[in-house]
DNA sequence: CGCAAGTGAGAAATCGGTTTCTCGCCGAGA
DNA sequence: TCTCGGCGAGAAACCGATTTCTCACTTGCG
């Protein structure tokens, strides 16, 4: 495969040189001490015939490839491709390739290419946002050594490596709280995405928290232009006394940002709008966006980690989940009417 | 590598089955016909032990491993996620998987990068906009099949797809132009950038064509931070007369655009801004940023239909360039005191 | 000086499949 | 009835490395 011409191999080597392939190989891979004189023949062999060695090869028998793979439902998210970056960074330092399978939201589909995808691979990432638990569950045990991304598995010993979008919800709202805000909006999510579920528990954990305080659900969804197609019901939301809303992420937050604009709603004046996942982008809005960041790269390095330890063959590595650190900017203030106490 | 079961093999089957292994094989891939009798046996027997044949040993015979590896500079930039995402897209409705190697925009490592990933794979995809030409040259040759993306390079039979940013940056020089602007600036990407390159010879050819046109460089860079910082830089040669900005991408032009909304400039009223590449965050931009649309997972795609011909042994693809299109938002128009007229 | 231990290099087995080769068996034509 | 062609299945070679096995040759010590 990696030979270019067309194919020397390390019996080409072997003869040229004038030895055994296995000579060749341990000075290849100097396991053992070979003789001087030996080591400055191949050497010299392997230099004039071009030679490098077929990792195919030394796969089959190692009876590992150095390479990982990463299933995602969409390689445009800037969340996944945070993470994607972070592993691909990290693996690529202890000498693992990365190989990207994109499920293209086909749920159906998932299940197939995630196998498929752990064929030719040492090890899985599992980012399946939207595939039934008991599937997923299913799938987790025929794919070990795996590592999920974003999901909660209880009683399972798989390493997860996730955001706390529960805790995530409750410190936003208790920020918008702070902030004077007693009646607010959340545009949701995908209904099938476990990381909305997350979302809707901390929105009912803020509530209990706050008793006084109000939060509708707006049914959204999780691009940009499914904040500009909210923004009416946003604005009837902002007339019926919400005055601030938080978006399941900050792609619709940012649709819905434009679209207000273009409507005449002044935010943060008249309604204060906040995202979650806090994007490159977001601090380039107008205004700029408050987010809850999540540190997306530092996933991915996480997951590698996890992965090299089963891979290593380990004990399953812990869990660990990142609570989102409050990106505090320009598009959430105190309501119309209401002094900021200190 | 992919078997769950710690190895159960070709031979298993064939034991369990009471046949050939060659036997097993022929009814895997079903070539030459078998008995019934034996095809039944055979799949009970792959049902029972859970067999999966092993691809890695199926690549090495073949010399095949239905895997392409893409380099690039950095995930992160919404280009090239848009391309890996083309690509992965198309590869897999071919049975072809991609592996990525991002080599975190170290030049010096591109070379030994591109060359590891390549060993792992069938082919090549090469985004290395600031590799020195005769480097990329002899790599070429070296890892072939290969592909290149948005890098010219003359007389050498080797595909590229890439973008005619000459002909985008006229065009949208055009476009400013047919607004009344006759003062203009260009914030540049990184020098040693491939693309700024073809960009400023836009701006050449762009000032041939209008005489009485006037086009000012300002130093950049090709992030969002690198507009923010030259924000300063712009206003200044406002007040110098300039009314409309191309930056080098729409990354720059979003940083910009959220700095000069703090400095107090009217975007579009005192001064037009203009990106490139139409990032999606683009059009959701304040004001919504006029920009070059490149068609990037289209590029992806394209890329593919040119890597699979040349792993089929076919002749090398014709290079393909793509032409911008204009995307006009509301970032550009008629500078202050002129009509427009139609 | 003789024998055991140590060293290093080639031969051969192995990884897990595919493909070629070989041969037995069948039916058809002479 | 004999032979030739065709077909199908097992045996064996092969893909390109690594690793174990084997053995000749040193070396060291008694």
């Amino acid at each position: 495969m990696g030979e270019r011409s067309r194919g020397v191999t390390i019996s080409d080597v072997a003869t040229h040189a004038g030895v055994s392939p296995a000579s060749v190989s341990r000075v290849l891979n100097g396991r053992t001490s070979v003789d001087p004189d030996i080591v400055r023949k191949v050497q010299a062999s392997i230099a004039t015939l071009g030679y490098a060695p077929s990792l195919v090869a030394r796969s089959l028998v190692h009876g590992r490839n150095t390479t990982v793979a990463m299933v995602v439902p969409d390689l445009e998210n800037p969340l996944f491709q945070g993470i994607l970056k972070g592993l691909s960074v990290s693996a690529a330092a202890d000498g693992y390739r990365v190989l990207v399978a994109d499920t293209a939201e086909r749920v159906d589909d998932e299940e197939a290419i995630a196998i498929e995808a752990r064929q030719r691979c040492d090890a899985l990432v599992l980012c399946a946002p939207r595939l039934p638990e008991a599937k997923l569950r299913r799938l987790v045990e025929r794919v070990a050594p795996v590592v999920v991304v974003n999901r909660p598995l209880p009683d399972l010993d798989v390493p997860i490596v996730g955001v706390d979008y529960v805790r995530g919800i409750r410190d936003l709202v208790d920020h918008l709280v702070g902030l004077g805000h007693r009646h607010l909006a959340y545009v949701t999510g995908p209904e099938t995405s476990a990381s909305n579920a997350e979302r809707l528990r901390g929105v009912d954990e803020a509530l209990a928290m706050h008793p006084s305080v109000r939060i509708d659900c707006i049914p959204g969804g999780s691009r940009p232009e499914d904040g500009e197609a909210v923004a009416g019901a946003v604005v009837e939301a902002h007339r019926a006394g919400v005055t601030a809303v938080i978006a399941f992420n900050d792609l619709v937050a940012l649709g819905l940002l434009a679209r207000l604009r273009e409507l005449g709603v002044d935010v943060p004046g008249e309604l204060s709008v906040a995202g979650f996942d806090d994007v490159p982008m977001a601090r380039y809005a107008t205004p700029r966006l408050t987010s809850m960041s999540v540190p997306r790269t530092e996933i991915g390095a996480q997951v590698w980690v996890r992965l090299r330890t089963l891979i290593g063959g380990g004990p399953a590595p812990h869990t660990v989940l990142y609570r989102p650190r409050l990106e505090a900017r320009e598009s959430t203030a105190a309501p119309a009417g209401v002094e900021v106490s200190t």
